[in-house]
DNA sequence: AACGCTACTGCCGGAAATTGGCAGTGGCAT
DNA sequence: ATGCCACTGCCAATTTCCGGCAGTAGCGTT
């Protein structure tokens, strides 16, 4: 095994453990030494992989993903960069900025008389046009389908009808006009439908709930039709 | 220089030159022996890059990206994947393939603990609500703006009154229920905008115009006050 | 047919990078 | 005070990488 291809096992090692791993452990499971190790945890910081390394306690990865080297068409690119200019233009505050810095990762490595025919690529994304505004609900929101947590809601449907309940968000549908939150609503005891815009109160419960979002996501799919993307 | 480095920079230089470069220019300018560079280049095709060579001829890098080893944050891939089926729900045929593609690829080397969990992600695209699609000519524009062509194009404004232009097509801009054309018309000597629904014909004239795009965006973009993105 | 140009491969000795072991420092919790 | 572990510098052994050489093969020109 090559050593640029033990730094990226190593990634995924890391990955796979949740919890910190000693360096020890590590190179055992990579079949090199100690010292070595070592050596690989400097060269993947040094390439931006944030990777905690306590003592007393071992190695931790921060959440994220290391992409090996890849080859994109050029077509390939602009749909990357069109697509992180919707996000950045119409997604909420987190997702919008990680949707810029993942823009600015890309342009950054691309040849330098590239790089400008990129940042000014041709194709860009109108403003939204009539798109209620609730950032910080949408961020809790997507926080919470990827902890599976519940949420504790305040709703005002279409008839202006005022319900609170708690559901298990699931997914979050971005349509031109509207964001609609998917989720089991333990009051009804099925699946409900809710527009961002008619949530009055969002409140997290830090209470993760009883089924895997895969599985509820799985269902809801077939119950609506909706295939794979 | 590491190995890898090396490896990198050989796609840069092979993406500068549009034509084919004899082995010997290459590891000239690498800085390394003509053996080196065709172990360089066995590397790279392993890797996936698409290094054309013929005898006689030189090398040629098909048009496309080599990206190194990045390192994302969970939200920005999220943001990518998202991002990546907007843009396959809503963009022309070649570029929503291209969108797919580029996913596939990003998928493809995530680890597989979170592989499902990227494939089965919780941020969807709603379709698109009352979008006219004429996806053959917005490839045919995209292409014309790539490459920096003339179109020629019929069209009809919002008062019906129909016309034949050749324009210098030099952004395409996706708004929610239309696509936009940004060019420097020839007829009326000045920037105008032509919604793509209201093209009824459109010819590829195999014609390069006169002026850079960079730049023409550039006075497009500040006449019109918008910002980069 | 001969020649020039170039991609491509196998082989070999020398150069360079990688590796493992060792010794030592320092932080932290028990 | 002890144990655990991250982290660093040094050095010799190992592995990989590299350049040069010789040789094969495809293609177009002369």
């Amino acid at each position: 095994m090559s050593r640029a291809e033990r730094l990226l096992e190593l990634i995924q090692i890391l990955r796979r453990y949740r919890r910190p791993v000693s360096g020890e452990k590590l190179s055992a499971e990579l079949g090199v030494s100690i010292r070595s190790l070592y050596r690989d945890v400097a060269t993947l910081r040094a390439q931006g992989a944030t990777i905690e390394g306590e003592p007393g306690l071992g190695y931790m990865l921060r959440p994220g993903f290391m992409l090996p080297p890849l080859m994109f068409s050029e077509d390939e690119i602009e749909a990357l960069v069109l697509g992180s200019r919707w996000v950045a233009e119409r997604a909420d505050g987190h997702l919008a900025l990680a949707a810029r810095n993942a823009l600015t990762k890309i342009v950054a490595v691309l040849p330098s008389d590239l790089r400008d025919e990129a940042a000014a690529s041709s194709l860009l994304v109108g403003p939204s046009e009539n798109l209620a505004r609730k950032d910080q609900d949408i961020t809790t929101i997507r926080k919470a389908i990827r902890a599976e947590h519940k949420l504790l809601i305040a709703y005002e449907d279409a008839k202006a009808v005022a319900t609170q309940r708690v559901i298990w968000p699931i997914a979050l549908a971005f349509f031109d006009h509207c964001r609609v939150v998917a989720a089991w609503c333990e009051t009804r005891r099925d699946f409900r439908h809710f527009r961002t815009d008619r949530i009055k109160m969002i409140e997290a419960l830090e209470l993760r709930y009883t089924r895997r979002r895969a599985v509820l996501l799985k269902e809801w799919r077939a119950l609506e039709g909706i295939p794979e993307q």
